[in-house]
DNA sequence: TGCTATTATGGTATCGATACCATGGTATCG
DNA sequence: CGATACCATGGTATCGATACCATAATAGCA
C-alpha cells in the first residue's frame, strides 16, 4: 500500500502538499495539484483512515444504540439513520441494549473508546446518566424516540401523548366506556406518555373512573399476559389500547385463544404501524409514527451539530403520528351483552 | 485523557511494559504488573483504540453488507451477527446496498479504507468480484445467504432448493398441478436455486409441462406484479409459491385485490417466515430459515479465520429449512371449478 | 565454571497522516 | 515604493500506541 510519502515523492513536493490537495484545504496552484492527482491515480493510493483519525481526531463514524433491531418501528429508524450517514460519507455502528441500562452503559464506553463522532441513542430508562457519559468526552448525542428526565439535549420523537389520545378518543367516540391500556415499563418515556394520552382522552369524556392501566413490557409476551389479565376482569373491558406493535401481537394472541373475535367481540387499537412492505392484511386501527423521518432528522441533527463551530442551542422535535383506521375496531353494542353474561 | 505515557511515568516504568500489562503480552514481574494496574486505575487511563489500530493494523470492526435490513429475514441475521460479535468484543458496521452491485462495491471500497477486520457479505449477484475485491486487500469474507459463482470463499446459507422442493411437493400432493413460482433476479442464487427445486419437485411428479416461472424481484411490487401476471392465464395456477417473504405479500395484496379467497380459491406458499414476534396470525405455509443461525455461524466462521495464523479450508454450511405447514394452501378442487368457467 | 534458556525491562523506530509555524513570492493599494 | 494581504509550499513535531531489537539478571544444566 503507497502511503502519502510515496505519492509525495512521485510528484516531486512535500506530504503536507498530498495532504492539502486530497483535504482540499490551504493553497495548492493548479498545476501542483494535477502532477499530486497523477500521482494518486497512478499509485492507487488511498489515504489510510486510522492514521488521519489519530491526527485528525475525527472517525467519520457514527453509533446507533437501540434496544432491538428486531423490532420493525427501530429496523426502519435504522434504515434512515443509515441512509443518511452514508449520504454525509459517514458509517454507522449498532448496538442492540435490549432495554437493559447496563448493557446500554458498556455499549456507550465501548463506543467513545472507539471515538465515534457522535451517538444516537434510544435510552434504555428516562432516568439516565447516558448523555452526561457521553458528554464528559465531549461527544454530541441526538436522543431518539425517546424523552430523559432532567437533561437538556436534542430530542426527534414520536407525539406519544397526542397519538394515544387520538387513538382512545376513537374508542369512546365509537361507543367504548371500559377501555384498558397496556403499556410498556413505567420508567420508559413513552410508555408513560402514551398512558398519559390515554388519561386525557377519557377524562376529557368524563370516563376517568374506569382507568384500566397496565405497565408491562413491549414484548409479546407481555401483550399476551397483560391481555390474559385485562380479560379476567368483570366487567370485561371492550377495547384494549396497545402502547406498541409487540405489545398489540400479544394481545391479539392471547384473544385468538379465548376466541374472541376482533372487532366483534372486543376492539384492538395499538401504537406503531408495520411497514408498508410487511402489511399483508390492513387490520389493526394504529398511531403510526414516521420511523424513517425520525431516523433522518435525528442524524441530520447529530451532523449538524458535528459540522458547526459553535454550539447550537439544544433542540426538540416531535413528529405527528398519523392515525389509521382500519378493521380491528368497531362500536362496543355485542362486547357488551357478552360481557352481561 | 491520560496517555500510556502518562501511566508509565507514574508506574515508573516503560510505556511498552505498560502495553504488555494491557495486552497480556511478554513478561511482566507480578510486582510491576500491580503498580502498572494502579496507575491505570488512578488515571482512569482508557487506551486510544485508534493510536493502537494504526501500530497494530487491528481495528475490531467488522462489516455486515446486506441488500436490506428493513426485511425481517435480514434483520435477525443481523441481530445474530451482532450479539455474536459483540460476545467477541468486536462492534459491526451495517451497510444496506439495496441489491444494487454498485452499492455494494462502493460500500466494499470505503470498508476496505476503514481497515474492517473483516466482512459478511450478501452478494447482490452472483456473478461478482467482491470476494476478489476483499481478498486483495487482506481481509477474509464470509458470504452469507447467497452463492457467489465460481469462487471458493467461506459461506452459509439455508437450503433454497431443499425448502423449495419440499413446498413444491406440498402442493403437488395436495392436488396440484397448475403451479406457478414467483420468484426474485435471475441473476441472485436464492432466487434461481428455489427456482430449481421448483422444478425438481415437478418434475419428480411429472408435471414439467405445466412450469410456470417468473422471475422478478425480490420487493412486494414484484410480487404484486408477478402474481397479476399468472392470474391472467387460462388456465389459472391454483396455487403460487411466493420465493420470499416480500413476494408472498405482494402475492396476498394481489389476491385480495382479485377477490380470490386463501386457500380456498388459490393457494400460496412462501419462502421465509416471519419472526415469531411478528406474526399475528399464522396463517402462511412457509419454509423457515434459520436466521438467527445463520448470523450466528456465519460470524463465528469469520472470527475463527481471524484468530487462525494458518488458511483454514474454505467451508460451506447449508442449514435446512423447516417447512410449516399452515392454512394458506389446501387442496385445489374449488379452484378448478373457478378457473373452468 | 561456562553456556544456554528464561524472565524482565527498556530504547528507538515506526505506523501514516495532519497541525502548526515558517518562508518566500506575487498582487494590491494608498 | 513600502506596507499589507494573499498565494504556494515545506519542515518539523506530534497523535498514542506497538514492533523489533537490545540488554541484563537469574536459573538450569552439562
Amino acid at each position: 500500500m503507497p502511503t502519502i510519502h510515496d505519492v509525495a515523492k512521485r510528484a516531486g513536493v512535500a506530504p503536507i502538499t498530498v495532504s492539502r490537495v486530497i483535504n482540499n484545504s490551504g493553497y495548492v496552484s493548479k498545476e501542483t495539484r494535477q502532477r499530486v492527482e497523477e500521482a494518486i491515480a497512478e499509485l492507487e493510493y488511498v489515504p489510510n483512515v486510522i492514521a488521519r483519525s489519530l491526527r485528525s481526531k475525527r472517525t467519520n463514524t457514527l453509533a446507533l444504540v437501540l434496544t432491538d433491531i428486531t423490532n420493525p418501528f427501530f429496523t426502519v429508524i435504522a434504515r434512515g439513520v443509515e441512509d443518511t450517514a452514508s449520504n454525509a460519507g459517514m458509517t454507522v455502528i449498532y448496538c442492540n441494549t435490549d432495554e437493559s441500562e447496563i448493557e446500554e452503559e458498556k455499549y456507550l464506553q465501548l463506543l467513545l473508546q472507539k471515538q465515534v463522532d457522535g451517538i444516537l441513542l434510544v435510552p434504555a430508562r428516562s432516568i439516565s446518566r447516558s448523555v452526561d457519559l457521553i458528554r464528559e468526552r465531549g461527544k454530541p448525542v441526538v436522543v431518539l424516540d425517546r424523552k430523559i428526565q432532567g437533561v437538556e439535549v436534542d430530542n426527534v420523537r414520536g407525539d406519544s401523548e397526542g397519538g394515544a389520545y387520538q387513538l382512545v378518543k376513537l374508542l369512546i367516540d365509537q361507543g367504548h366506556t371500559h377501555i384498558a391500556v397496556l403499556s410498556g415499563p413505567m420508567d420508559v418515556s413513552t410508555a408513560k406518555d402514551r398512558v398519559t394520552g390515554y388519561r386525557r382522552a377519557l377524562e376529557e369524556a368524563g370516563l376517568q373512573e374506569n382507568e384500566l392501566v397496565y405497565f408491562g413490557a413491549f414484548t409479546q409476551a407481555s401483550g399476551f399476559e397483560m391481555t390474559q389479565k385485562a380479560l379476567s376482569l368483570n366487567p370485561r373491558p371492550t377495547a384494549l389500547f396497545a402502547a406498541n406493535n409487540f405489545i398489540a401481537y400479544g394481545a391479539l394472541k392471547a384473544l385468538r385463544q379465548a376466541d374472541l373475535d376482533v372487532p366483534a367481540a372486543i376492539s384492538v387499537v395499538a401504537f406503531d404501524d408495520l411497514p408498508p412492505g410487511l402489511i399483508t392484511d390492513p387490520f389493526l386501527t394504529v398511531a403510526a409514527q414516521p420511523a424513517y423521518q425520525m431516523g433522518h432528522l435525528a442524524t441530520e441533527m447529530l451532523l449538524n451539530r458535528l459540522q458547526s463551530e459553535d454550539q447550537p442551542p439544544y433542540q426538540e422535535t416531535i413528529l405527528q403520528t398519523e392515525l389509521i383506521i382500519r378493521n380491528s375496531c368497531g362500536s362496543p353494542k355485542r362486547q357488551e351483552k357478552v360481557s352481561d353474561i
